[in-house]
DNA sequence: TGACATTGTCACAACTTTGCCACATAACCT
DNA sequence: AGGTTATGTGGCAAAGTTGTGACAATGTCA
């Protein structure tokens, strides 16, 4: 496995560095940004695994970079942990909210940072490179986030792209709809089962009648992907 | 699938009662406990599957308990849930810290307790490996939920899948009706043995004439899943 | 702001599965 | 053989699941 790629973004020098040292120690790779106007930039640039954003930063706040990472379709699966002081606590949902994965609280030790950042990484999607998936003459881009058949493109919202894009890459397997709530909706929402039906409904839709026998349902359980037709 | 045990620590009799009602139309078992010195004994008896705790509790608090709980290696794992007022809004954090898995906010909807509770157990439940089991050419893989002869996918329902599962995974021995009825139905539903007979008889109609020797008549006693014809 | 797209829910329709019955067949026994 | 019991079968009504269109709420974008 390559070392996983981590960025901070902070202002502290001290902090930086005392950072810097420990994900050395735990075998991964370091990356850095001082100003946060450049942060967005850099995370594109780089693709790292998991960046960690200081809450307080001159002159933009570390939340305001939070959130617009998580609205970016492109960044937005990149796990994000917030480290914020002891008198800012209250900030940790405001955090936890705009979609930053975690929070640590200063003053910590590097041991916990590095078992937080373990634990973050051991639940963001092991997804591979960013290849494009093709079944069936059905291709997703995960770069251009873009779905056709053949030379067709096809429009669908971003849920469903996501779905999409999930059962795609654990194709040949059955998932509850509770379990797809989770993986393509995430952990705490709350959201009806039976919405994981109407959204596959207008996936089938968005796809078209000639490949919808690609994802098939699974009485008294819940959804598919397969190329392989099941009657 | 059985019930979940639900335990719900409060003193507002109201409360217990409205989530009371709210369980049961879920489909949860439900479990109580007035007085906070009974919850880790409680707890330890009965095994509850998730634990809902209210944090105002007069002579003692809730974090207290669920501290206790999250540090008992025995308890550890399972989930809690704590109830707040909404001017409690800042506990949320300690909660969280002491250990809690979700936390919600009075006044809550019973629908979204329910979908709260929902989610928090499906976090918790882990799902096993299982491996394709395959005998004679008869394949079913328990992953993409699946019954196959060669490429031939097998058309069957939801009972029948789980009957073959079952007879498959222990084959070469005979099971009675009221056996099969336990381990396939779940214990505790009211079913006539017959029924076994036409499921038996579904199931041997799925597969096909070419391999319905698998599945054997034990005169007298049942079924028998076996490679090996007999007479 | 207003048009437009997306999302989650619902109510109802369409479809499957299930459990049971009644009767047909088969196996077993004396 | 004839009687007796156990199992196979087709069909059916009820229950359960999934498909579908419409709607309101919300978010997005120029």
């Amino acid at each position: 496995m390559t070392a996983k790629k981590v960025l901070i973004i902070d202002d502290e020098s001290s902090i930086r560095e005392m950072i810097a040292i420990a994900l050395e120690m735990a075998g991964y790779e370091y990356l850095e940004a001082e100003n946060i106007q450049q942060g967005h930039e850099i995370v594109v640039d780089h693709r790292p695994d998991l960046i960690l954003v200081d809450w307080m930063m001159p002159g933009g706040s570390g939340i305001e970079l939070t959130r617009r990472l998580k609205k970016d379709a492109t960044t937005a699966e990149i796990p994000v942990i917030m480290l914020t002081a002891k008198s800012e606590e209250d900030n940790k949902i405001q955090g936890l909210e705009v979609g930053a994965d975690d929070y640590i609280t200063k003053p910590f030790s590097p041991r916990e940072l590095v078992a937080r950042l373990k634990a973050v990484l051991r639940r963001a999607t092991p997804q591979g490179v960013d290849e494009p998936i093709e079944i069936d003459n059905l291709v997703l881009d995960p770069i251009s986030q873009r779905v056709t058949i053949g030379t067709r493109p096809l429009d669908m919202g971003p849920t469903e792209y996501r779905l999409l894009k999930f059962l795609m890459t654990h194709q040949e397997r059955a998932y509850s709809r509770a379990q797809l709530l989770d993986q393509v909706w995430g952990g705490n929402v709350y959201v009806e089962e039976r919405t994981v039906d109407v959204h596959i409904r207008r996936l089938r839709k968005a796809i078209g009648s000639t490949h919808d026998y690609l994802i098939q349902t699974v009485r008294g359980t819940g959804y598919r992907f397969s190329a392989q037709r099941s009657l």
